[in-house]
RNA sequence: GGCGAUGUAGCUCAGUCGGUCAGAGCAUACGGCUCAUAUCCGUAGUGUCCGGGGUUCAAAUCCCUGCAUCGCCA
């Protein structure tokens, strides 16, 4: 019997929408979930959100929302999206759970009884504005970057957790599991930091300062600081310490995170386990950055995509695929649109599709679309078995699938594919059904070929499962089966003779190679002007007609409730009001004295109730916006020709 | 500043212990096939294996050094 097998993500802080990164992670999860069912594993898989904090606090504060209502909204989007990319959690759990904070107090009271929680006061430097310590080289000028203000001394008492006591343990224990935490080169980093003495963690905050967390059970002054409430989701949502969940699926555990949060996971993590007694984790499973290449992003379609809508542009299977192939598992990966569209075109519509489209089409063909028999001495006698290509696939995809290489197993997947389409060409089945004398050879021919295709149908199923039933009612089996078991993989010979096999309909779609050439980088264009389109022609005395003139800023403020719009009062000559939307990108004290260009003849507008007599010129792009200035200072109302 | 990783074909990357290791896929060019989603199969290239020095009969591979990029730490 296969041992169970316990998949979780990190629960994702919820001071930010869900975005890419997290998009990644929770289909690793779900993409290890899925290949643990193929090997007949009873699956458990974790993924929530961390709700605690004072930057939730803050994020709360900013949209106008209690701390409450405000998790309870982003909680929400991440729990919707992942139906969409067609991930299948067991549990979402979320820190401001009763039942999860029941159980951080458990563990922090064992810990505490234990010995490895003390109190200590320490002195630093506090911005009241920021609500938080900064070290002396966050400092800017010895002032907080956010607030421009010396930060205050201040000293302030917490519970540390001792970690120090267990650094020589941990390090044993990560030298003595090599595969504790992968791909190596996370290990390896682990491992660099515990050469240094390591600190102890401070693991609450007084409620004076935040309230927003989990009351100490040994001291209701103080709630407990993030990492400390957030690991603890990985057993708390297990029912720890006597849930069945716990008992069953504990033993088996994988962790995914991404490289940022490798510290709490690979030093913090484990050692919370071993003060408070419990079993360790099997494996940390450690994966790199998406960089969005944006300036390679399409801009046929309008704009930047959002990475997260492409699967609504491209198919959620083929995005899927598309990242667990693109990338390595551990290391960092460039997205962008134009390699997503090669991918598509070459492996997925090319290579696969096309291979499932032509073997059905023959199917129908030669045989009215039934499945053909075979005759197995004539297929030795001719060499022309495929089950040994199969096999060779199938453990490849095992070996790496196990080690989290999952590029790696969609190598080994598609060799097979290679392998069935030069098959085809070596074969060739329309030279066979020329003559009756070679019946008995096509028929073993298709029906290796469909064979294969039911093969490869299981194997894809992790990363692209719509796709995988989609074939398996092509072949006129049960998209609901097991389909996908490694047990049915590993066979040979599984489909019966007899069986009605659809037509088939493009699993993917070639995307059109001109829509491909405007997607390529402006550098591998022709011409690689990215400027907007040019306006007709003019004649000068239209030009005439504009009236620009240099204006000198004699004061500058902000409008209430407006993000974007700055009050200038501007000397041309005359005293002029008016109102520009640039306090995105201007600070007010900064404008004042400067000159700049303003359209002096525009009709006048009211603009939040200010009336606007004139229209300061600026150029935007994308990111950002610029003043118009002239190069040396000239007196106001300068008219410019 | 300290430690570490990476630098190989136009692009993305394999290259285990130094000895057919100069490779794969994509892109490009040409040829073949026609079952198929203008798909598939075959052939052909191009490389200062980041620069410099060294060890060796032999270095992409080992050592030293420089440069670039990235990460961790301070």
């Amino acid at each position: 019997m296969t041992s169970p097998f316990y998949i979780t993500t990190p629960i994702y802080y919820v001071n930010a929408r869900p975005h890419l990164g997290h998009a990644y992670t929770t289909i690793v999860a779900d993409v290890a979930a899925r290949f643990h069912q193929m090997l007949g594993a009873d699956t458990f898989f974790l993924t929530g959100t961390d709700e605690h904090g004072d930057k939730i606090v803050r994020a709360a504060k900013d949209e106008n929302l209690s701390p409450k209502a405000y998790v309870d909204m982003i909680s929400e989007l991440f729990r919707q999206l992942w139906p969409e990319l067609n991930i299948r959690n067991d549990k979402f759990i979320r820190t401001t759970d009763p039942k999860h904070m029941v159980i951080v107090e458990h563990i922090l009271q064992k810990i505490y009884d234990a010995g490895d929680i003390y109190f200590s006061e320490y002195e630093g430097m506090y911005c009241y504005g920021c609500e938080r310590f900064y070290t002396e080289r966050e400092l800017v000028d010895g002032k907080c970057p956010d607030h421009q203000t010396e930060p205050e001394t201040i000293k302030e008492s917490n519970y540390f957790f001792r970690m120090s006591r267990y650094q020589d343990w941990l390090v044993d224990h990560i030298n003595a599991n090599p595969d504790f935490i992968r791909p190596k080169r996370y290990r390896n980093e682990v491992l660099a930091f515990l050469r240094e003495p390591l600190e102890d963690l401070c693991i609450s905050r007084p409620k004076s300062r935040l309230k927003w967390g989990i009351t100490l059970p040994f001291d209701s002054q103080y709630v407990t600081y993030v990492w400390f409430d957030a690991l603890i989701n990985y057993i708390s949502a297990l029912g720890y310490p006597d849930g069945e969940l716990f008992h069953k699926y504990w033993p088996h555990v994988q962790h995914v995170v991404a490289k940022d949060i490798l510290k709490p996971h690979g030093i913090y993590w484990p050692i919370i386990l071993k003060a408070a007694g419990i079993r360790l984790y099997n494996h940390l499973n450690v994966h790199g950055y998406w960089n969005v290449d944006q300036s390679k992003m399409s801009k046929s379609i309008g704009n930047v995509v959002d990475p997260l809508q492409m699967k609504d542009i491209y198919g959620l299977d083929a995005f899927r695929f598309f990242l667990m192939r693109d990338m390595v598992f551990g290391l960092d990966s460039n997205l962008n649109e134009f390699a997503l569209v090669e991918r598509i075109n070459s492996d997925l519509a090319n290579d696969f599709g096309n291979l499932v489209s032509r073997v059905l089409a023959m199917t129908h063909k030669y045989f009215s679309g039934v499945i053909p028999k075979i005759d197995l001495k004539l297929e030795e006698e001719l060499k022309i078995g495929l089950s040994d290509d199969a096999a060779r696939s199938v453990t490849g995809f095992t070996e790496a699938m196990e080690n989290f290489e999952f590029h790696k197993a969609i190598l080994s997947v598609w060799d097979f594919v290679g392998r069935m389409n030069k098959y085809v060409d070596v074969t060739a089945p329309w030279e066979l059904a020329k003559k009756k004398a070679s019946k008995p050879e096509l028929e073993a021919v298709m029906y290796n070929l469909l064979e294969g295709i039911r093969i490869l149908s299981g194997l894809v199923y992790p990363f692209m499962p719509d796709t995988a039933k989609k074939i398996q009612k092509f072949l006129g089996l049960d998209p609901e089966s097991k389909f996908y078991a490694m047990d049915q993989l590993k066979q040979w010979n599984v489909l019966l003779p007899g069986t009605q096999v659809q037509k088939s309909t493009s699993l993917f779609p070639r995307i059109d190679p001109e829509k491909i050439h405007a997607l390529m980088p402006p550098s591998q264009k022709e011409s690689g002007g990215d400027a907007p389109e040019f306006k007709p022609p003019i004649d000068i005395e239209t030009l005439d007609r504009i009236d620009l003139r240099v204006a000198t800023v004699l004061s500058a403020e902000k409008i209430p409730k407006a993000k974007k719009l700055l009050k200038l009062e501007v000397d041309i000559g005359e005293k002029r009001t008016v109102v520009a939307g640039i306090a995105e990108s201007y600070e007010p004290e900064d404008l004042v004295g400067k000159q700049v260009i303003i359209v002096a003849n525009l009709k006048p507008a009211k603009l939040m109730g200010i009336l606007s007599n004139g229209m300061v010129l600026a150029a935007t792009d994308d990111k950002s916006l610029a003043l118009t200035t002239v190069m040396k200072p000239v007196k106001p109302g300068t008219r410019l020709r």
